[in-house]
DNA sequence: ATTATTTGACCGCC
DNA sequence: GGCGGTCAAATAAT
């Protein structure tokens, strides 16, 4: 709120190379463990490790591309929340914003690593199951913006397909990942955990046969992340998913949520061309997961899955 | 007592 | 006018 935009640069420049030191740090991880499967990593699984690593970059990316859309990263007024912006205090009256960036992710799991408040539920008009709506816990703390819808899907109903708006503005890394049916003594950070214990039940009740897997994707809408890195990994993410069975794919008309269950495969990499509505998001096609594509290009000799110890199948 | 979830009302947009 | 997204009172959980 009252800081200054050269501070908030300041403060944003800090965090995102935090955010990539840290994932560089994991990475290591990764490629030790890989290559050393049976030295104790303390008990953190590759996919952990993953997991935090897209994360991580998911967050810088998430602050790059404040400044590239806007041009103003500190710009917005402090009554704003999710893509919406409130403008009175009366119930329910509020303005729609439409410039926060959006993407999506398919997983077995609503766990993303970030503590979530629901806020709301709806029947949505063609699909099976309603669409719930959480905002980060720390709205109020930290004006933190993000929000994110997740609905089930129609055709497979292990999966939960998840529209995240708006990325963290709070340092709220407080829970571990949560691999259902895994724990990690040692892993937890910091802060609050206990009074977050909200797996909502339709999680709960599914734990047991899920294999585990979890998803988090980076957005980079559009133009900024060079055009050319997205072909190369958009290619490589079709070699992907073979194995991959979460995928995040960007956002596009607002049509997805209602249809989209019925052929999975397809939907999911159609990063719809046809946009037409909502500027929900200003952007179309391109982006998407370079974390995928460090996933698994990017060195033969850093990374190798030949007999990963990813099981997904 | 405090915090989270549920649920129906309400509003903006198409 | 209908649909989807959000608010906030009521309720539940901790």
């Amino acid at each position: 709120m009252g800081t200054s935009p050269p501070e908030r640069l300041s403060t944003d420049r800090k965090r995102v190379v935090g955010e990539l030191v840290h994932g560089r740090d994991l990475a290591n991880q990764l490629q030790i463990l890989l290559r050393e499967p049976f030295s104790d990593q303390g008990s953190v699984s590759a996919e952990d490790l993953v997991v935090k690593i897209l994360r991580s970059f998911t967050e810088a990316l998430s602050v790059l591309r404040c400044y590239d859309q806007s041009g103003d990263a500190g710009g917005e007024s402090p009554a704003e929340s999710g893509n919406y912006k409130v403008l009175k205090n009366r119930r329910g009256c509020y303005k729609r914003r439409k410039n926060s960036e959006t993407w999506t992710a398919v997983s077995s799991t609503i766990e993303d690593g970030h503590a979530w408040r629901k806020y709301g539920q709806k029947e949505i008009l063609n699909a099976k199951f309603p669409r719930s709506y959480y905002r980060c816990t720390r709205k109020h703390e930290q004006s933190c913006r993000a929000t994110k819808q997740v609905q089930r899907m129609k055709e497979n109903p292990i999966m939960y397909h998840t529209t995240y708006i708006g990325h963290h503005t709070c340092r709220d890394i407080l829970k571990a990942p949560q691999f259902i049916g895994s724990s990690y003594p040692g892993y937890d950070s910091n802060n609050m955990v206990g009074s977050e214990s909200k797996i909502p039940e339709e999680v709960q009740e599914m734990k047991p046969e899920l294999i585990k897997e979890e998803t988090v994707v980076s957005d980079l809408t559009s133009d900024n992340v060079s055009s050319m890195d997205s072909i190369n990994l958009w290619s490589g993410l079709e070699a992907l998913d073979s194995f991959m069975p979460a995928m995040v794919t960007q956002r596009g008309g607002s049509d997805d949520h209602g249809n989209q269950d019925q052929n999975v495969d397809s939907t999911m990499y159609s990063r719809n061309a046809t946009t037409t509505t909502t500027a929900t998001t200003a952007s179309h096609n391109t982006d998407m997961d370079f974390v995928l594509g460090c996933l698994d290009f990017e060195g033969d000799d850093q990374f190798q899955f030949d007999e990963s110890p990813f099981q997904f199948f």
